[in-house]
DNA sequence: ATCCAATTTAGATTTAGTCTCAATTAAATG
DNA sequence: CATTTAATTGAGACTAAATCTAAATTGGAT
């Protein structure tokens, strides 16, 4: 894979300012997720390396991960079982999460409000917020009538 | 430790309505994590299980957090490094965290407002909320001070 | 009091993620 | 462009967290 363009991005220009080198394994993964639009983890994105035949180790994708939440490429995400989970801020539009405690089944939600709220709250405690990682866990519809 | 009530609360009931037994390691659990006012984990949790000479294994730990969390006694939250946290939603006013990239300071927050519309997205897709975890990951005042 | 399915125990095992260090590479320097 | 050097990577060892196993125990139904 070639890089797609040499203008600088939300990633490069975040290299640039901590003094990190842009290296090959940094900009390959960089536009790997940006062109994912379904929730990964670090193993699920590994074996897509591995699929591509890039050989990026393993180790470099666990440490690639961090400076990809921290330059806002990436957020937290949610997926089957415990493993932390990502998804692309670019591949698809923010939102956060439903989880059901019983089907285990993930309903996305978005609310204006929230994030409004959410703003506030962060320039009242003069926080200058990256990511952000919203879940409700409980009982969706179909497992509440269950129940019954 | 003895039972302190007879009384049914939130977890028996849980437990009843599950068809699940009240063990003497569950009611203990529950009353120990009823009474805890800071952040824990799985581990630290065990550890002061020892600490009272309680011979509860590891795995029954692990165990009953589930059943904790499910049951609206506990809720997720967050403490150093990536391990799960949680926290009595009882033995301490609701509210969620700022988490500083940087530093990896906690701040903690609370929003009537956000947890309104919480409340609002919930009856929107049916779902009945047993906890939440809202995380809002960045960097804090004085990490923004030292960045210039 | 008896019975049995659910639960617990202790330790083994699995799994996710981190660490190590020699080899490689980005990029600063002249 | 060639040299230099500190940062980064790769491969696999290692660690820590969490889960699993199977025998022993127990809650609670009968
Ligand atoms: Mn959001
Ligand atoms: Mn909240
Ligand atoms: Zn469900
Ligand atoms: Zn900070």
């Amino acid at each position: 894979m070639k890089t797609q363009t040499d203008m600088p991005n939300r990633f490069t220009s975040f290299l640039e300012d901590r003094g990190l080198k842009l290296t090959y394994e940094r900009r390959y993964l960089f536009e790997k997720v940006s062109r994912l639009k379904g929730h990964f983890n670090a193993d699920s994105l590994y074996e897509s390396l591995q699929r591509d035949k890039a050989r990026i180790a393993r180790g470099t994708v666990y440490r690639t991960i961090p400076l990809l939440l921290e330059s806002g490429v990436i957020q937290k995400s949610v997926g089957e079982g415990k493993r932390e989970f990502f998804e692309s801020q670019t591949g698809k539009e923010h939102h956060d999460h439903l989880v059901c405690l019983k089907c285990h089944k993930v309903i996305e939600f978005h609310s204006d409000e929230i994030e409004k709220f959410q703003d506030q709250i962060c320039e009242k405690y003069d926080f200058e917020m990256v990511f952000h990682d919203h879940r409700m866990y409980g009982h969706c519809g179909s497992c509440k009538e269950k129940k019954k």
